[in-house]
RNA sequence: GUGGGCGUAGCUCAGCAGGUAGAGCUCCGGAUUGUGGAUCCGGCGGUCGUGGGUUCAAGCCCCAUCGUCCACCCCA
């Protein structure tokens, strides 16, 4: 029997990177929050109808990548590939897109079969946004805006690229599929196999094919732009004007298209060059028909996800020194049983009074240098003795780790004083 | 799904004409009876990813398999 270990693209999240992690997660939550969007919790696993109605039957998403379950009574679920046919779904039943403005956020893990790479996991988190019922193009630029303020808040702003593109409403499209295949199949000479193979079923997505070859057939095929109406035309340069308005740099590109069937006019996407291959970050757009297409009663809609391993990568490889948040460690030892017995009640006490400090009491015990080098390597900033001496004074000896200064015998209470002086604000 | 690189101690890696495994760091103990970070000394720790094959003998060669990394692809 071989060892057990963590299936493939399936990884763990230790220590170290995990507290980076949060700090993304914080700061996406507040960023969303103060644009006014609630949270949603939705579940991992949904009907796989939904995804093939939502994302699209077509898609390789949900052709080839999804996670399928055996549901016991014969409905085909799946682990969710992605987040907004869930969400969409749940602001049908739930009411949240009928006739009303929604706001909404949620974040979680996501699933797709792909083969495992840098900056790609068979389970990856995501944070993701999702509005209702607005129309106006100020949505599309707000929810860029959202992105551009986290990841100026985050500090990798300066890496992110913005490509922006607009594929029109589903008929425009339409009949613009239609032209470019058949430009393509007047071509199809020049095509590579991926891109003879995507003709009949999505056309569009050669449009971002990296074949030279094909590349110089695309230059010449037909352009969306030539096939939008008025509105969508206005749509769009109204959504470029907001971009400028609030200062986000962008680049409009006409090649750039999602591989997911439900977008409508505006698309975009964050992308990064420190990662590789996989430098899309975070992606998203307009799918004004998505709601209507799940069953809802047709409402507007628009949304982002962000994909936070990679948000991850980003901030790492970009902030070279984090700041430790064990840097207010407290470490607690005791030289013999009695003391301990006492140093653990102590410790709670402390919790409490020391609100926001972690406090650790050593529980292996053993020899006072020991315990003080432990208290060391776990980086404490304090570390506090009880032994017979302290206990026959009724004291506690408070010793600084980290910084110039003697260590001092103090009763409780003046213990607390002294660290909560020293702690400041603390952070 | 396709192609290539890599899998030796907890971590980073060495090992090679095929002769039965090594270093640094970490960890534990000591030098230093209640005081950490430096130094020195000692110790723990490996079915050499797994399974087969070739061989008197395999970490090293062959096959398969799994994992991992990178690219294609796809996308967050």
């Amino acid at each position: 029997m071989s060892k057990l270990q963590s299936i493939r693209g399936m990884r763990d999240i230790l220590p170290e990177e995990s507290e980076g992690m949060s700090r993304i997660e914080d700061a996406a939550k507040q960023c969303l929050h103060s644009f006014g969007y609630s949270e949603l919790r939705l579940p991992l696993i949904e009907s796989t109808a939904l995804f093939e109605r939502g994302v699209g039957d077509g898609t390789d998403i949900v052709e080839k990548e999804m996670f399928n379950i055996d549901s016991r009574d014969g409905e085909p679920l799946s682990l969710r590939p992605e987040g907004t046919a869930g969400c969409v779904r749940a602001a049908i039943q739930h009411g949240l897109a009928f006739n009303r403005i929604s706001r909404l956020w949620y974040r979680g893990p996501m699933f797709r079969y792909e083969r495992p790479q840098k900056g790609r996991y068979r389970q990856f988190e995501q944070i993701g946004a999702e509005a209702f019922g607005i129309a106006k193009p100020a949505l599309d630029a707000e929810l860029i805006d959202i992105n551009h303020q986290l990841f100026a808040r985050l500090g990798v702003d300066e890496h992110m690229k913005l490509r922006i593109n607009t594929i029109g409403s589903f008929a425009e499209r339409r009949t613009y599929v239609e032209a470019l295949r058949a430009h393509l199949e007047s071509n199809r000479d020049a095509l590579d196999a991926d891109s003879l193979r995507r003709l009949e079923r999505s056309p569009l997505r050669i449009l971002d094919s990296k074949h030279s070859e094909t590349r110089a057939v695309i230059a010449n095929a037909p352009k969306i732009e030539d096939f939008l109406d008025a509105d969508s035309m206005h749509h769009f340069e109204q959504v470029l004007e907001h971009l400028q308005s609030l200062g986000i740099g962008f680049e409009i590109d006409p090649y750039l298209v999602r591989g997911l069937d439900y977008y409508t006019h505006t698309v975009f996407e964050f992308e990064t060059k420190q990662l590789g291959a996989q430098g899309a970050v975070s992606a998203g757009g307009r799918y004004d028909g998505l709601v209507e297409g799940l069953g809802g009663r047709a409402a507007p809609g628009a949304g982002f996800a962000i994909g936070i391993d990679r948000l991850l990568l980003l901030c790492q490889s970009v902030n070279t020194e984090q700041a430790s948040p064990r840097s207010s460690l407290l470490y607690c030892v005791a030289t013999d049983e009695d003391s301990l017995k006492a140093m653990m009640s102590i410790g709670n006490q402390l919790r409490k009074d020391l609100a926001g400090v972690p406090v650790v009491v050593d529980t292996q015990g053993g020899k006072l240098g020991t315990q003080m080098r432990r208290a060391d390597r776990e980086g404490a900033r304090w570390t506090i003795i009880a032994g017979e001496s302290e206990r026959a004074e009724g004291v506690l000896t408070l010793k600084p780790m980290r910084e110039v200064g003697e260590q001092s015998r103090l009763k409780y209470d003046a213990l607390v004083l002294r660290l909560l002086e020293a702690h400041g604000g603390l952070s």
